[in-house]
DNA sequence: ACCCAGAATGAATGAATGTTCATTCTTGAT
DNA sequence: ATCAAGAATGAACATTCATTCATTCTGGGT
C-alpha cells in the first residue's frame, strides 16, 4: 500500500506524524487516563466510547484493552486518578508543612479548591460524572468514599486546630469539616451547571464568609 | 375494572394482569416517567434502557415512542418533571403564606430538602446523574437553571425578610442564599455517595448549624 | 547487522440497543 | 350490534459499540 521508498507523501514528521511509537506502558495508561478525561468532560460520561477515547488520544482502538482491560477498567482508573489527585493536593495543603499560619493554610486550601482554570473545570465535568452514576455503582462509591474519608479526617484535624489556637468556643469541629465540604461540593456543582448565576469569584467570596462566620480571627 | 361477569380466568385482576388497557395520553406518560426515575436510580442513567423503562413500567416498547418521540426526549422530560417537582415543593413553602412565623418556615423548607424516605433518594439520584452529564449537554443546562434561578430569588427573598425581622447587620441575603443553596447540594451528594459516613440525621444537624450561625434569633 | 519480545494496529465480529411499523385490540359513539 | 379512531404491541431492522486477534512494526540487546 505505502509504498517506502517513494519519498512523496510523508509530508509532517512531526505533529501528525502517523509514525507508530512505542512507548512504556505507564505512559501509555496516563495518555489513555487525560483523553478519557477530555471525552467525559466535552461529551458526558455516557456518550464516551473506546473510538472516541483512542482517537482523542492519538492511539489505535486495540491499545485500550491492551493496558487497562476493558472499557469498564478505564472507566474506573480514570476515576481513580482524578479522586486522588483532587483528594491528595488538599491533603498536602492541609498537612502542610509548608504553610505554618494556620490562617494562610485555610487560604491555600480554598484557592486549591476552587481556583485553577479549564483543567479544573475539565476535572470537576470527570468527578460529578461519577458522583451521578455512584448511586448505582457500588465500585465508584468505594474508590471516591475511600480518599474522601482520609481528606475528612485530615480537614477535620486542621479545624481541631484552629479551633484550639483561636479558642473559639461552641463549635464542632466535625460537624463544620462536614459542613465546609459540602458547601465546596456544592459550589462545584454551581460552577458546573450554573455557570451564568455563579462565577468564581463569587463562590470563592461564598466560601470565604463560611470560614469567616467560624473562625473570625483567622478569616479577613 | 376487570370484567365481573366471566369468573374462570383472572387469577391478579390488578398485579399481574395481561390484559391490554387503553388510558390517557398524559397518564402514560406519568407511568413512564415514574418508571424512567426508578431505573435511573437503580442502574444509572448511562445503563437506562428503553427496553429497561418500558418493561418497568409494564408496557410494550413502541409504546414510548408513542408518547415521547424519543429516548433522548424521554430523559429529558423525566429531569424536567423531578426539576419542577423539587423546585416546586420549595417554591411553595418559602411563599408560605400557611406559615406565618419566619423562622418556622425555615424549618419547614430545611425538612423538605433534607427529609423523605426512598423517594427522596431516588430522586437525588436522577437530579444528580443528569448534573453529572449537564457540563456536556446545554439542554439539562437550560431545564436546571430555568427553575433554579427562580428558587433562588425566593430563598433570596425569605432572608431578606428574616434579616429585617431580626436586625441581622454585616450579613448579605444573596451571599448567604447562594452558600445555603450549595451546602444542601453538598449534602444531598454526601447522602447518595457516602451514606456510610453521613446520615440523614447529621445532614439535617450541619445545615441547622449553618442557619443558626446566621440567623441565631430564628433558630433555636 | 541481526533478531525477537512485545508494543501497536485496525478490520472483523458479535452483542446490545433505539426506532419503526404492520398488526391487534379496546373503547366509546352511533 | 357495529364501527372507526387510535392506543398498544413486539418482531424486525439498522446502527453503534466493545472486544478480539492476526498481523505489522519498533527498538534494545547481542
Amino acid at each position: 500500500m505505502t509504498d517506502a521508498s517513494s519519498a512523496v507523501t510523508e509530508a509532517l514528521p512531526e505533529a501528525g506524524s502517523k509514525r507508530r511509537q512505542i512507548r512504556p506502558k505507564a505512559e501509555r495508561r496516563q495518555q489513555l487516563i487525560d483523553a478519557t478525561i477530555r471525552c467525559i468532560a466535552q461529551h458526558g460520561l455516557s456518550a464516551v466510547t473506546m473510538q472516541m477515547v483512542t482517537r482523542e488520544a492519538g492511539l489505535s482502538v486495540g491499545i485500550a484493552n491492551l493496558h487497562f482491560e476493558s472499557k469498564d477498567n478505564l472507566l474506573k482508573e480514570t476515576l481513580r486518578f482524578v479522586a486522588e489527585e483532587y483528594h491528595g493536593g488538599q491533603i498536602d495543603i492541609m498537612e502542610g508543612g509548608d504553610i505554618p499560619d494556620l490562617g494562610e493554610r485555610l487560604d491555600a486550601l480554598l484557592d486549591f479548591q476552587l481556583g485553577r482554570g479549564v483543567t479544573q473545570r475539565q476535572k470537576m465535568s470527570v468527578w460529578f460524572a461519577y458522583y451521578g452514576e455512584a448511586g448505582a455503582r457500588p465500585v465508584y462509591q468505594k474508590i471516591v468514599s475511600t480518599v474522601d474519608r482520609l481528606a475528612a479526617q485530615k480537614l477535620e484535624a486542621l479545624f481541631t486546630d484552629i479551633i484550639r489556637e483561636g479558642d473559639y468556643c461552641g463549635v464542632d469541629a466535625r460537624e463544620l469539616a462536614t459542613g465546609y465540604s459540602a458547601l465546596i461540593d456544592g459550589l462545584h456543582l454551581g460552577l458546573l451547571v450554573t455557570p451564568r448565576e455563579l462565577s468564581k469569584r463569587r463562590a470563592r467570596a461564598v466560601a470565604r464568609d463560611f470560614l469567616r462566620r467560624a473562625f473570625p480571627q483567622h478569616i479577613h
